[in-house]
DNA sequence: CTATGTGAATGGGTTCACAGCT
DNA sequence: AGCTGTGAACCCATTCACATAG
């Protein structure tokens, strides 16, 4: 079903970070082994993810760096605006908002919403702080694309529920929880869908709607993990050979 | 080498998260079919998950929340003090500092770095911020485990660097940057390790530091990606059979 | 001769079926 | 009978080797 790797999309924000980097310094040709080296991986693994997507270098040469940066920002959408809401105006929310870097490529925040009547119709950025239940006319008169959730962990399903009902297409979250389709009501377990993903009549809105998680509570315990635990994880230090 | 996959130390930070929750409940039993559905896998890989760990449940009967909780808790290194901390204390590095839930896991900010001399000096928190330049003596002197990066993507790879060589074993690096080990100066493609991953002799300070990375501008563009591709992505509502 | 692009092989992670306890 | 724990099967991602193009 994925015939492209998850990892590899990963990656090829990777390169294209790279690709403007590069392209800040007038470096104007690269090849898969300077990527590589630039993005840890390997040179084999550069050329495959490449290739998921088309033919964007020369033989014997390697690849342009406006060419190849051009093309990945195609592949990866960021050729096209999007329009953002940000749902939760708290510190996490307003750090969001106000982070350096979210419009060179065209991802443009058109609304900010929250509960709390202390941040409803402050000033945040050039836009005014709404109040979530205006969320829903929001996004269909305003063509939002994408809602960002930056509310606090006991609030996410609901304000979730909310975009999806409001009908953006993607979630980028980044509460401490898991998002999605509401299970139907019932005991913890019962007998529907056994020993595999349960999947339900309810909840048929959240078809196509993607949710991409950034949870950095998460990534400090997978740190505290590894760090416990050096050895498996591959580290970009190899480890001594015999 | 990596006897445990790295994607089945996120699902158990959601697995622990789950149990968090249903023990906030009072729900002291559950199962790897409700957790499975709860976190959003197959019950399957629910148990081989904890299988890498050991054997925490009781067959026929499932698992008690609160030992399983210990367990993970435990396996995960979350049972310790983890001091911590943050070099870089503009709006992300604030929202981090404050964010809720990190000292619930003992990991307690023990220091804040900046450059910046409107920061230097000013109170965040229960800390006063101090100048990166003190970063080395201070972790020496303090016993920190690890450091949150939190700066500027052009200075990430110093700040790395400096955090590095004051001894930390663990970096959580918030910067849209790779980090690791210098690569040796030079031009960019040249002839050591062809086709494969680069190694040097320099950079071994890096030997066994884990890093582990929170980008959230890799996950708008992932977000964007997928939500121009639904089809690439394994959704939580599956696809119609047929 | 160089470096890309790609079918084939390898290896790691997920899925499965069932053995083993309660 | 019920649900965990696990070796084996399967599948997908990465690695590799080489054919291809410049």
């Amino acid at each position: 079903m994925a015939e492209v790797p998850t990892a590899a999309i990963s990656r090829l924000v990777t390169y294209l970070r790279i690709l403007e980097q590069l392209e800040g310094q007038d470096i104007s040709r690269t090849s898969s082994t300077d990527l590589a080296e630039r993005a840890g991986v390997s040179a084999f693994q550069v050329r495959k993810d490449l290739a998921y997507f088309g033919r964007f270098g020369t033989r014997g040469m390697g690849y342009t760096v406006p060419i190849l940066k051009r093309e990945l920002m195609r592949v990866l959408g960021l050729n096209q605006t999007w329009n953002v809401v940000i749902v939760g105006v708290g510190r996490l929310g307003q750090a969001i908002a106000n982070y350096p870097g979210a419009s060179d490529y065209q991802f443009q925040y058109v609304g900010l919403f929250d509960v709390s009547p202390e941040l409803v119709g402050r000033q945040v950025r050039d836009l005014t702080v709404r109040h979530i239940d205006e969320l829903r006319d929001f996004v269909r008169g305003n063509k939002v694309d994408m809602g960002f959730l930056a509310v606090p962990p006991e609030r996410a399903q609901d304000a979730a529920q909310a975009l999806v009902d409001a009908g953006v297409r993607g979630i980028l979250n980044f509460a401490p929880v898991v998002i999605g389709p509401r299970p139907p009501e019932g005991r913890a377990t019962d007998q529907r869908s056994v020993d595999g993903n349960f999947q339900q009549e309810n909840g048929d809105e959240w078809r196509g709607v993607i949710v991409e998680n950034v949870d950095f509570l998460a990534g400090m315990k997978r740190l505290a993990f590894y760090t416990l635990n050096p050895h498996l994880k591959d580290s970009p230090v190899p480890e001594d050979p015999a």
